[in-house]
This record gives structure tokens, C-alpha cells and sequence, in this order.
DNA sequence: GAATAGATTTTTGTATGCAGTATAAAGTAT
DNA sequence: ATACTTTATACTGCATACAAAAATCTATTC
């Protein structure tokens, strides 16, 4: 069980396919292929510097994960996302929250509450110096970790899916509101329920939290009509 | 945009990989493919008449969905499922449910309330002459249509891949439990609590009717305690 | 008889080849 | 010029080929 042997190069192996599918993932969901955008095989095979085949298995997994659409015999796209899709994310995504909060209430070890205390000040100082991609990725690191503390695999893995759709969509977030304060303040409310470990109040706060996202969006929505 | 030209036969075209996947999900999900058993390429692929390939890319979508489990360059096995994971998957399913019922009771149209009166008159005929199968399609639709009636793609996404999930349990579910009467009388709530748009009581009653299943699962567990 | 090293077979990972289809371009008729 | 074929090209879908790793079997040694 333990790693005391020479076989660490074949633990640490990772096949071309899934190398390529993170790859493909972190380029759609940080905006680097535009929806809509055809995916060729062979020309991200040259890019990649892979054949085909990775390439293909790579655009399997993409399309369950709904980030690439397939047309049949005509190829890969990825995926449009509509406002009325991410605010059907998000209206799951609030009872999710809501029971990741709850459960984590009932379920945080010290850790825990110790990693989301460290988060939260870190956020604060992104803020203090203005850091958008820094906050955004304590935003979603102080999510995470409130879902690690369920010990729900289950629910880890599916809102890590919903996490990689709304990402996509969190850099127009970010550039839209700055009312950071208020974030801050309401991921304190939540800590703060889920260190004294009363649920109840925890999935309101967190519902709440995605409520705000979910407005920020309606309101983006009529301020420019477009379509993201 | 009409199909009156001959291109029908191109409309319905369906690659070879997406048989395979539905081949394969089907036969896990509904337990012909044991859990732990190992799927290998060249055999499934004689045993459907089709090369690798085809096969490959199937088993990687089966990855993602939780349903395959791969350890590189050893092999794809049917993913074992252990009472905590069910027990996880109702915990989200819960939630998921609630928000549906909710969301139906102010959305559904006037054929979704036709549907769900339908499916469970059907269900009940089922009840009668105690066909389990008959039951367990007419339980699935029943909650297929609540879902369907909340026009939220997403959710509708998620809970089909969960739904799967929990079908490899279903058939013991049903074994098991032999109050079908309860479980038609639950129905019958959520659908009149749909029915009159009142969507605080739908959510209550659909948390409830799943917090029943994780009860019988806890149970079942005590009873027998091995791992499935 | 057990253990180990080596050879053999099986299986996966990746690349490539071939057939068929969609798309765009060129040509033809009206 | 416009609409309708025809042709050319590029790409996908699937099969197959080849390399490398894992598993299995065999023989040899202690």
C-alpha cells in the first residue's frame, strides 16, 4: 500500500486522453475556445501534438459533461450556454448549497473549519488589493471546501460539475457586481453557521448566497439583452 | 427544416458509439453486468460485432457518469456501489426532488397533470396485480414527468444521471419493501399538491417520499449487513 | 514444494488507414 | 444572374495495426 517501491512513475502515469481532456476542459471553461467554436480533431491532434484518437475520447467525456455538443458526421462544438442556462444552474445549485451547508454544519471536522477560516482571509486580502482572479479562486475554493466537509462523494462530484458551467460564466460575474463587501459578509454569515454548527440557519445563508448570484445574473440579463 | 426530402435515413443515423453506450448503461445499470466485473474492449466488442474503437469511446462517457470505473492500462470495470453511495445519492436526490416538486407545482402545464394522473393510474393497475417491473417503470415516469414539468434542463440532466445511479438499487428496493400502497398514497400527495400549484407543500411531501426510500435502505442495511 | 526469473500471451494505449458524408466550389442550364 | 448539378475537399466514423505494459505460464533453482 504504501509508495516505498520503485513503481512511482506508473502510479504517477496519466493517459494522453485524460492530459487532453483537462486540457480541452480548462481551455473551454476559462473562455479560450468561445461557444459555438468547432472542435476539429485532427487540427487539435497537430496542436496537441497527439493523433486522433485521445482527442476523440477526450470530446466523449466533454460531451456528457455537456461543455461540447456533437453533431453527428459533422464534428464538435462546444457548448453554448445560454442566461437561461445558467440561471437553471444556479436554481439547483441553491439547494445544493443549502445541504452542503447544512451537512457540513452537522458534519465539519476542526480542519475544516480551520481551511475555510484560512480561505476567507485570503479572499480579504484579494480584495484589499482589488484581485479579481484571486478572488475568484478563493471564492471557489471556500465552496469546495464546504462541500468536502459533507462527505458526500455524491454531491462533491456532481456540483463539481455544475462548479465548471458557471464557471465559464463567474468572469462576467466578477466584472459585473463590485460589491465584494457584501460576498465577503455573506461567507462569513455561513462560516459562521457552520463553525457553531446550527444547519438551519447554515442552508438558509447559503441559499441566500446563490439567490444574490442568481439576481446579479437577472440583472445583467436586462441591462444588455445578448445572449452569453 | 421539414424532413419531407429523402434524408430521413441521415436524421436518424445514431453512431455505433452511442448504441454502445446505451447498450452497456442499460446492462449495468439494469445488473446483467455485475459490479467489479471487468469490461474488456475486444470481447465486448465481438460480442456486439464491432471493433474497439466504438467500444472505447462508450466506456469513456460510462466513465464520467460514475457507472465504470478505470484503472489505466489495466482495464474498465463495472463500478462497485456501496449502501454509502446510495445513501449519498438520496441525500442529493432529496433536495433535487423537493426543488422539482416545487418548481412543477408553479410551472407544470395542463398535459404534465394529465401525464402524472395517467402514470399513476397506471402504477395502481400495476399495484393490483403485483408486477414489480410494471411498478418500477411506472415509479421512474411518474418522477420523469415532475421533472420534465419544471422546464429546468439542468435538473432534468442531473437527476436522469443520478436516477441511473439509483436504478442498480431499485430492483432491491422493491424486493424488499412491500408497502406499494404507501408508496402509491405518497405519490397521490405530491401530484394534488402539484396539482393546486401549492409548491411549499409539493417540496414537503417529495422530501419525505425519498427520505422513505433512504429509511428502507437503512434498514435493508441493518438487516443484511453486506455491502452491494 | 516455494520462489523467482524469463518467456509467452493478453490487453490496453495510441496511431493510422479507409470508407462515407457534409460542405464548399465550380460548372452548367435556364 | 439564378438555380441546380457536379466535383473536389475536408472531416468524421469505424476498423485495424503496432507498441508497450500487465498478466500468465514455465522452467529453473534453492
Amino acid at each position: 500500500m504504501n509508495s516505498s517501491n520503485g513503481k512511482l512513475k506508473l502510479q504517477n502515469y496519466k493517459p494522453l486522453r485524460e492530459v487532453v481532456f483537462e486540457y480541452l476542459r480548462s481551455a473551454i471553461i476559462n473562455g479560450e475556445f468561445k461557444p459555438g467554436e468547432r472542435l476539429m480533431e485532427l487540427q487539435m491532434g497537430e496542436q496537441l501534438g497527439v493523433s486522433r484518437t485521445p482527442i476523440r475520447e477526450a470530446i466523449r467525456k466533454l460531451e456528457l459533461e455537456g461543455l461540447v455538443t456533437m453533431i453527428p458526421r459533422k464534428g464538435a462544438y462546444v457548448a453554448d450556454m445560454s442566461i437561461k442556462d445558467v440561471l437553471d444552474v444556479l436554481e439547483v445549485r441553491g439547494v445544493l448549497e443549502g445541504l452542503a451547508a447544512s451537512l457540513a454544519a452537522e458534519r465539519r471536522g476542526q480542519e475544516d473549519i480551520e481551511t475555510m477560516e484560512k480561505v476567507l482571509l485570503e479572499f480579504e486580502s484579494f480584495v484589499k488589493v482589488a484581485d479579481r482572479d484571486g478572488m475568484m479562486e478563493k471564492d471557489k475554493e471556500f465552496h469546495e471546501v464546504i462541500f468536502e466537509s459533507t462527505h458526500n462523494n455524491k454531491l462533491i462530484q456532481i456540483t463539481q460539475g455544475l462548479q465548471e458551467q458557471v464557471q465559464r460564466f463567474r468572469v462576467v460575474f466578477f466584472s459585473e457586481s463590485d460589491d465584494f463587501k457584501q460576498l465577503l459578509s455573506e461567507h462569513r454569515d455561513i462560516l459562521e453557521a457552520i463553525r457553531t454548527g446550527d444547519s438551519e440557519t447554515a442552508k438558509e445563508k447559503a441559499t441566500c448566497h446563490i439567490r444574490d448570484m442568481e439576481e446579479t445574473i437577472r440583472i445583467f440579463r436586462k441591462k444588455k439583452n445578448n445572449i452569453i
